[in-house]
DNA sequence: GTCGGAAATA
DNA sequence: TATTTCCGAC
């Protein structure tokens, strides 16, 4: 039996988990499809035809019979078969071809993109909105992703590898897992692990490695041609460390600059073979909350603490990434995948302002000190150190970010490539930046228990799949599938995020100074009409939780807050896609000066006294308007509030002589008391009641004055009170 | 041929 | 949850 380390496969491992049913390890159907598109022997039956990613089922019975008998079900025509790939459709993993025949399409970006929703399908130019599909599955794994773009490797026209080709060994012992159901040996499953089992690791090590050639067509085997010829060591190396270098490849095929095997069709250009956590190229035992630094060349590993698969360990290179799934973008249908997806997979984070230390040390300060601790602890070379070996200093990677680090405000557009993967555990930082990853979030009960140390297995609700993963440890996220358990790390929570709409509805990934990594970050997401009810229920509940975290982010007003944050660490993921409603423009200086810098501004405005025109008394706490409002409206309201004086001096003083006695002298009183006593400015719209009120102008209406003496008097408490008000308004 | 609802199943 | 099964509609 194969490992996952065996696997030189870059799919997804959790394209192979059977999540939906954790005691059971059923392949899954586009898993099998998979397969047999990648097995030549089959092509008679289903092969990769027309565009990237596209199929063909030749011989749909034949198909429905080898479904049928992998899974054990003799009645499989294709009619059902047809039903189940259908079901696809919703999960966006497969998309039909219009028109033609017996033909889908899967929807890679949709996969990749799940495991990597960071990035900018945006930028790809074609109108295509990627999505990530809705954590089809499972969870818990990581995978690899090429290191080189298809559109390096392929050329759009040219033919589809399958990829099948990532299947890892993983895929194979859960096909033979699923064989188990069928164990008769009469399963397609066995003949396809025929193909399969044993020939991999040795292609692998043929593959490649200069390039040229195992161009489509080349030999027959799953894994032929491995490396696809236009596939540059260098990206490779990227990815999966230099040649030689121990710290990429586990290297038990010894090779050092071991092959990725790759199918020349493949929609995955290559995969290396992850190795046991630990052993593999890319994956030190990291956190998976990947920090990832501006460098181009994004190191993702996953903390093998939260990952419970061995060798399910997943890195990429952004930047090949990016051009993956541009590539895909450009020659894949737009599936019309619902910013769900990316609601889901909240990666897209929006560089912050700069906050001071201090909140971040309030806030998450014992997360992520912890956090980083662990991973110190458990991730021994760390990710870094894995890392290094494939990512170029940080410095490399500045050119790549646009927005110097810290900047107060970055644009929100920043370049995909250079948006980081924000997860929140990143190491002490290294970089200015923090790379977002953010898991999908999680579901109710994920999220409700998630947080808890305790590894989870089985339920997850949303994900499909079980998270066989380890958010346990939950210090640290894990990618893949387990982005959904990712969620329950808490390494997220100590960002909050904003999120915006892109009119584009493509997601973009932001490049956070790592100072902000409490920050709002944003999403751009398009739509989310298709969402499940439950899930935007779910959604609008998080952005709920989600501003009220900001809040509390912002202002530390009691001991909950911390506490809260850390219960809803998952949450913090989903905050990242939920995209809060960014305080009003207006507002942002205040916070940012006042706001977030003081816990004690949350709740009940502050008393405290603001200065005041030298030598004059302060005004009563009660007057003392928030600096918030005071600047805003200050100035207008004194204005006013002259003009108003001098017109009350005129009114006065001219009615003084005609002896008017429409007043109400009473009235007047009480106003001029209550103003005086810290009364709110009823006229003025601006004019709030937590004491910023304007001067109690009694000036509405008449001026008439009753009698001289009443007058007169009413005169000096206007006086006075517009005084005060003046004194206290202090603009 | 394709789609998708509905109920059943594992 | 991921199909499997059935079926009506287009």
């Amino acid at each position: 039996m194969k490992t996952p380390g065996d696997t030189g496969f870059a799919f997804p491992e959790w394209a192979y988990k059977p999540e939906s049913s954790p005691g059971s390890r059923q392949i899954q159907l586009w898993h099998f499809i998979l397969e047999l598109l990648r097995k030549e022997e089959y092509h008679d039956v289903i092969a990769w035809q027309g565009d990237y990613g596209e199929f063909v089922i030749k011989d749909p019975d034949e198909v429905a019979r080898l479904w049928g008998a992998r899974k054990c079900k003799p009645q499989m025509n294709y009619d059902k078969l047809s039903r189940a790939l259908r079901y696809y459709y919703n999960k966006r993993i497969l998309h039909k071809t219009k028109g033609k025949r017996f033909t889908y399409k899967f929807n890679f970006n949709k996969l990749v993109l799940v495991n990597y929703p960071f990035i900018d399908m945006g930028s790809s130019g074609s109108s295509v909105p990627q999505s990530a599909p809705p954590v089809p599955t499972g969870a818990g794994t990581h995978f690899r992703f090429p290191p080189s773009t298809p559109s390096e490797v392929l050329s759009p026209n040219e033919d589809l590898r399958s990829p099948g080709g990532m299947f890892s060994s993983v895929a194979r012992r859960m096909a033979r897992g699923s064989v188990s159901d069928c164990s008769d040996g009469t399963s397609v499953n066995s003949e396809i692990e025929e193909g399969n089992t044993g020939a991999g690791e040795e292609r692998v090590e043929r593959g490649v490695s200069g390039g040229g050639g195992g161009g489509p067509g080349g030999g027959g085997g799953g894994y032929r041609s491995i490396i696809h010829p236009r596939l540059s060591h260098e990206a490779l190396f990227r990815m999966y460390g230099a040649p030689g270098n121990p710290a990429g490849h586990p290297s038990s095929r010894g090779a050092p600059g071991h092959r990725i095997p790759q199918e020349p069709l493949s929609p995955f250009p290559v995969s290396p073979l992850p190795g046991p956590p630990g052993a593999s190229l890319l994956a030190p035992p990291l956190s998976p909350a990947l920090s990832m630094t501006p460098t181009s060349h994004l190191p993702y590993t996953p903390s093998p603490t939260l990952s419970p698969m061995l060798g399910s360990h997943f890195s990429f290179n952004p930047e090949d990434m990016k051009r993956y799934l541009q590539a895909h973008t450009q020659s894949v249908y737009n599936y019309g995948l619902s910013p769900r997806a990316f609601l889901h997979y909240p990666n897209i984070v929006i560089p912050q302002p700069h906050r001071p230390a201090t909140d971040k040390s309030g806030l998450t300060a014992e997360r992520g000190a912890t956090e980083r601790a662990e991973r110190a602890a458990t991730a021994g070379g760390g990710e870094r150190g894995g890392d290094r070996h494939h990512h170029p200093p940080l410095a490399h990677s500045a050119h790549h970010h646009p927005q110097p680090p810290h900047s107060t405000h970055p644009h929100p557009h920043s370049h995909p490539m250079y948006h980081p993967l924000h997860l929140g555990e990143e190491p002490p930082h290294i970089s200015p930046f923090k790379f977002k990853l953010q898991p999908p979030p999680l579901g109710r009960k994920q999220r409700d228990g998630q947080c808890q140390s305790k590894p989870r297995q089985g339920s997850l609700s949303s994900g499909s799949g079980s998270m066989s993963s380890t958010s346990g440890l939950g210090s640290s996220l894990s990618f893949g599938s387990d982005l959904s358990s990712a969620s329950g790390s808490g390494v997220i929570s100590a960002s909050s995020s904003t999120q915006s709409l892109n009119s584009a509805g493509l997601p973009k990934i932001k490049v956070e100074p790592i100072s902000d990594i409490e920050s709002e970050e944003e999403v751009e997401v398009t739509d989310i009409s298709d969402e499940d009810p439950d899930e935007r229920d779910h959604e609008f509940e998080l952005f709920s939780l989600r501003r009220s975290r900001v809040s509390n982010h912002h202002h530390l007003s009691n001991g909950t807050a911390a506490s809260q944050d850390h219960h809803h660490d998952d949450d913090l993921d989903e905050d990242v896609f939920k995209a809060p409603a960014p305080p009003p423009p207006g507002l942002m200086p205040f916070f940012a000066s006042h706001h977030i810098h003081s816990s004690a501004h949350r709740g009940p405005p502050v008393l405290k006294s603001e200065p005041v025109e030298p030598g004059e008394s302060s005004t009563p706490p009660s007057l003392t308007a928030p600096s918030e409002s005071a600047q805003t409206k200050c100035i207008p309201l004194k204005q006013r509030f002259k003009r108003r004086w001098s017109e009350d001096q005129r009114m006065e003083a001219s009615q003084e002589e005609s002896d008017d006695k429409k007043v109400r002298p009473e009235e007047e009183r009480d106003r001029v008391r209550q103003s005086n006593g810290c009364v709110e400015m009823e006229e003025d719209g601006t004019g709030s009641g937590e004491g910023d009120s304007p001067p109690p102008l009694a000036y509405e209406g008449s001026l008439t004055t009753p009698q001289a003496s009443q007058r007169r008097a009413s005169a000096e408490l206007h006086r006075a009170a517009a005084q005060l008000s003046l004194e206290n308004k202090d603009c």
